[in-house]
DNA sequence: CAACGCTATATTGTGTGCAATGTGCGGCGG
DNA sequence: CCGCCGCACATTGCACACAATATAGCGTTG
């Protein structure tokens, strides 16, 4: 058993090794220590890892159903890379989709969604830029889903499914023009939600994802 | 090896025992042999289909990651059953995606799609109603599907994933008030997409899901 | 009599071995 | 010298065995 392992599932419940392998993968793919194009042997995942190739096909089998990976059958799989096209569609969608779920979001909130917002947004700006993009693309994240789960469970399942297919988006937190854009677009939206205006709130998500789209294309291409 | 499999893989390539545990278990819950709520025992399923636990295991991970079936660790899987509200929401969200993917895919049409549309559209309508719902429900999916693959394919993928997390709704097919109605829908849809207007087309295609979501509120709900 | 804990059983979770498949290199023939 | 065939290796795919975990039923105890 390797100490990393250990170290990793020694907070929270202990999870299954599969679970434990996605999540790693996902990491590993999110930082970009994994490349695009890249391929996934599953011994050597599992050796790196400290399980058994088993769990490792499952994991690879659920980000291969997550959009994450793609995979060949009897070839392996590889991290699935994105054409500049494909990405802006899937900006355009994120738009259509979350732009639905924060309506719907903000229709049924209880009365503290607002504040609990404000709060992550204060600490999303409070972020050292000096930490990576990780931790930032990460609180964004919540920010989106507490406003999502406020809503649907089953929406937000699905908007969280989109962004799987979605993970080398991280990037964007890592240029500070962008992450000030965003977050400007972030304290309209809550300001929306305070008023309990779904409509705007709506119509604010959607303008903030193809912001996020635009600004992609802008300062990374 | 029992001969159904046999009979099952002997049409088209060869493919793993995973991805044809995947199709039988999708049929299955599709067609209501297996209910929501009905619990899903790996070893159970691996001798019913004459493989062995392993490709089963990696199915189940791919279904709940699809949302088909939700998994409780070291308890198993069962048939997702949606509560109303779920499922109207689910609609609702279908409403605007398919709306989306439909505006994208008239918009980058090549000029083949309106006939291919109305092909389908009049098997669809041949079909005998005695032949239950299956069959008009895989030539609905085929046409809605044939004009967001002339949009994105990314996009197309990730209505799909949706559509994954939906495969009760094969029901409404089977009440004759609705399909007529819905058919009649995708004539007016294909008529938006002939004339090449993407904004009406989306349009009506949201329409025709908010329609479906009305429907199966009447008459099944 | 009720509630708790324990044990037996069923089911899932993981590791390991081997078969099936695909890939790349080296030798052979043109 | 170039192209093709076939063999050896690497990798995935599947089956099976065993370990870990949850559940249900029973007996015990307050």
């Amino acid at each position: 058993m390797v100490d990393a392992r250990q170290q990793e599932m020694r907070s929270g419940p202990p999870q299954s090794k599969t679970a434990y392998v996605v999540d790693r993968l996902r990491e590993e793919i999110a930082a970009g220590i994994i490349v695009p194009g890249g391929a996934l042997r599953q011994t050597q995942i599992a050796m790196r890892y400290g399980v058994s190739p088993t769990p490792v096909r499952e994991a690879l089998r659920i980000l291969e159903a997550a959009g994450t990976i793609s995979y060949a059958p009897n070839r392996g799989a590889t991290v699935r890379e994105m054409d500049p096209v494909d990405g802006d569609d899937l900006y355009s969608l994120r738009a259509e989709i979350e732009g639905f779920a924060c309506r719907l979001g903000v229709e049924r909130q209880d009365g503290t969604l607002a504040t609990r917002l404000e709060e992550l947004a204060d600490r999303l700006e409070a972020e050292d830029p000096a930490t990576g993009p990780a931790q930032r693309y990460q609180l964004n994240r919540d920010l989106h889903f507490l406003i999502f789960d406020a809503g649907s469970q089953v929406v937000s399942q699905q908007v969280a499914s989109l962004w799987e297919a979605f993970t080398p988006a991280v990037t964007v937190w890592g240029v500070p023009q962008i992450a000030e854009r965003l977050n400007a677009d972030h304290r309209q939206i809550i300001k929306a939600v305070r008023k309990g205006d779904a409509e705007l709130a709506g119509a604010r998500m959607r303008e903030h994802v193809l912001n996020a789209r635009m600004l992609r294309r802008k300062y990374i291409g």
